[in-house]
DNA sequence: GGGAATATGAAATAATAATTCCAATCCATA
DNA sequence: TATGGATTGGAATTATTATTTCATATTCCC
């Protein structure tokens, strides 16, 4: 029995890291059951996090008794503090990506020098792509999709800042082997492109604000024409939205006046590959 | 009073953003306190999770009987199943950034559907932003803004799979008002275009494995020409490598058999906007 | 192999926390 | 401004959960 008063020797573990590493450092020494819950906790961290004793014994093949025993031997004066450490962990995790970000977008507002620059626009690429990830709605994804590949020819059809992304869907599509056309301007020959196109048909139509005023044009002029448009835009407003079968808000971060494109690069790639399965998939089918 | 049975009318949100959704939308509707309580509660998530009703309401200024009036008006049966949203969150976001990602790498393999492709280049994409982050070289950046801010002009080569970026960094050129020229393929005119490039002038060239053989030979020529280039690309075996003044290692994921683009844009940007920057910092010192 | 020290299991107990209930208050409407 | 309904506060009640206790088992040393 130890009896030594309210200061005692050994320090109590405050952060999770320091836990972990008194844990380890203890592991041989440790009676078999409280080894057992040892191995547990640092195997399941999130369960003690959140569980109770009970439930947690249960899951570690121990009585609750136990449990406590092993935070008492770590100098905790029961479970419920031992599960604080454990709690403050999940606390401090949680929040390090967003604070990693800020700290990234603090340093490139701030900062001087070219790799702030840099750091500026990682940032607002991962902003997008998180925030794609969380508004995406798979519905509108899998119409899309459906759309697309049933078209003869799919159209691509995009300006300025959004045309690097109709120019990697065309190289994309290309690759895959699904007939595709790019309405680029280059020869003034847009407006002849877009006459052969048929209901049979489809397109992708790409375009934030500021809105190419030729993209609009020509969205209308195909969707007048009985032709599907899938379109990728930045808000319900957009003018692409009205004529469009299905559409995308796509909210791109933007750092130094010029906006990220990888949420809408994203979106595109999941589009083309979606189709370029679902038509090897309709073709097994046909064959079987 | 409601007396409905087991199956109730509305759904009860099952995982946080369902949830958030539904109080910022109910938000007007609510009597002061719950109204109270529940912004409180989205601005801190973490003590919904961790703590006890009583805790809870005192930090928002409440009674605990209201912290479950509010559960209950949002369909839980009592505080505890609300606070399981709550805990699930933090189980869920706990993941440090890896783990985040790891997480939707698994859903994109796991999954069936048009969703997992999504997600599979969302995973690629911050995977790439990830890597270049912590390995991009400081120094290589200010040597490649150093070196394309004395240009008269900058080309841009850039082929297939790299054409976008090749396309964006033009665009953005062209909007800082830099002279540059995108060299396509279109009309074949390639050679004479670089014919007309001198040591005054630089190159940004982007190539990845597979080599665009055009890319290869048009660098070589016109590095022979004497002209800089800086090089992105993705390893030190590249034959871009032994062309290039300066020239940046670019780690990109793939999934589905596409590459990322993300990492190349985000560098491609940083580099277009720090020529910008360092030559309007020239341009004022001249002045001064 | 015997005995002391240590470890474990299971149930009793104490504590803490969630929920319910009812009276008081507020608010809209006639 | 009176009245009914909704909302709120606070204490009582019930539930859940952590902790303690003690009997039993195991281990280690002489």
């Amino acid at each position: 029995m130890s009896l030594d008063g309210p200061t005692m020797d050994e320090r109590v573990p405050r952060d999770f890291e320091t836990l972990r590493a008194t844990i380890l450092d203890r592991r041989e020494s440790l009676p078999k059951r409280i080894a057992q819950i040892a191995a547990y906790a640092l195997d399941n961290p999130d369960d003690i996090a959140f569980g109770t004793a009970a439930s947690i014994a249960a899951s570690a093949g121990v009585q609750p008794s136990t449990l406590i025993r092993f935070a008492q031997q770590l100098g905790f004066d029961g479970f419920t503090s031992l599960q604080q450490v454990f709690r403050e962990r999940l606390r401090e995790r949680n929040s390090s990506y967003d604070e990693r970000l800020q700290a990234l977008r603090v340093k490139a507002e701030g900062g001087a020098g070219h790799r702030a620059i840099f750091d500026g626009f990682v940032a607002a690429a991962s902003t997008s792509l998180n925030d794609i990830s969380r508004t995406l709605d798979d519905a509108h994804l899998e119409d899309a999709i459906s759309l697309l590949a049933k078209a003869q020819t799919i159209y691509v059809l995009a300006k300025r800042r959004s045309y690097p992304v109709a120019s990697y869907i065309a190289y994309a599509l290309g690759k895959l082997k699904i007939r595709n056309q790019l309405i680029e301007s280059a020869a003034g020959l847009n407006a002849e492109m877009i006459a052969f196109a048929t209901p049979a048909d489809a397109v992708i139509a790409i375009s934030f604000s500021p809105y190419a005023p030729a993209t609009i044009e020509e969205a209308r002029n195909i969707s007048e024409q009985g032709v599907p448009i899938v379109a990728i835009t930045d808000s319900s407003f957009s003018p692409l939205a009205q004529f469009a079968r299905v559409w995308f808000e796509v909210a791109e971060a933007d750092f130094a006046g010029f906006r990220s494109l990888s949420a809408t690069m994203a979106l595109a790639m999941a589009l083309t590959v979606g189709v370029g399965e679902k038509r090897r998939d309709a073709g097994r089918k046909r064959k079987a």
